[in-house]
DNA sequence: TTCCCATTTGTATAATTATTCATTAACCAT
DNA sequence: ATGGTTAATGAATAATTATACAAATGGGAA
């Protein structure tokens, strides 16, 4: 259902840009949003998308999602960047093109952080297929590259 | 106190080394080590060690350290441990010789880890200065370092 | 059109974790 | 030796999260 896919992605995107600290705090703010469902939705959700609970100095603990953290990946996420060169969709599947030889290692940028939007990628040198999921729309593949890669915001505009 | 330290360097191993679903089942396995306390205990020392619980297809949810995860930190890792050349301990200080120009990435590392048995680092060209925690020993600190840089079990026997 | 199956969601509650409050211990200064 | 402060821990329970069970919905096949 398209209602789940906006759920997930909904949450993504609260989880991203706010200290979230409880399941309670998280609906109230979806619920802003205008979505409504229960508490063990939402659990099941956070499941889903594999959200840590970690702790927090300021909130005692917050949500978190995976490979949320600078350090060591910026530089990969720059490389990636670097060698980014275009994307396309075609009958629901994006094509990204690379410069020569960045294709793998992006590929492999997108793969270990495992978007739920992203049933898959397929690598040549230069060029990338990405399989969204059912129900998830080229703008909700693009929200989510740059949730990976936050470089790319602007060559996406 | 010596207790502390070593619970919490056992709550480490235990979790990087098992698959560990809740804190009922991680309390078994420290009483199996002889270490006693109770889960209000441990919930403060998981919080301390900042581990996440993440989701897990195989036992439902599974505790796991920060930076646990393989992909691009193992190239960083293997650097190091490429870089890497000796520790000694001296005044409970530990200096780490490394190749030149590898200490600053080194120590990076090191303190994206952030691990509680190391306060800080200092690091020129080629040595890193390690300052341990009250109460850590030298053999605490080199088991830190072991989890942070795996490659580096062989070169501190 | 009907039936079956799979998926999603809510309700209720079980399970799990976090914290308040109190106690104890260690350390330091006097 | 004593008193004060800080930190650690346990008991109890509050808070939070996960899931069993049931119901509803949608899709596909006959």
């Amino acid at each position: 259902m398209g209602n789940r896919t906006e759920r997930l992605l909904a949450i993504k995107n609260l989880i991203t840009n706010n200290k979230i600290s409880s399941q309670e705090e998280l609906l109230l703010l979806l619920e802003k949003m205008g979505l409504h469902f229960t508490q063990a939705t939402l659990s099941r959700d956070l499941k889903f998308l594999k959200v840590n609970k970690i702790a927090d100095p300021e909130k005692g603990y917050i949500y978190e999602l995976p490979d949320m953290h600078g350090g060591i990946n910026e530089v990969a996420e720059h490389y990636a960047a670097q060698g980014f060169t275009s994307i396309q969709f075609a009958h629901h599947l994006g094509v990204i093109k690379t410069m020569p030889g960045y294709a793998p290692g992006i590929a492999a940028l997108i793969d270990t952080a495992n978007p739920f939007e992203i049933v898959g990628t397929i690598a040549g040198d230069d060029t990338i297929l990405i399989i969204p999921h059912n129900n998830v729309s080229e703008r909700d593949v693009l929200s989510a590259l740059v949730l990976i890669i936050p470089e790319l915001k602007d060559k996406l505009t």
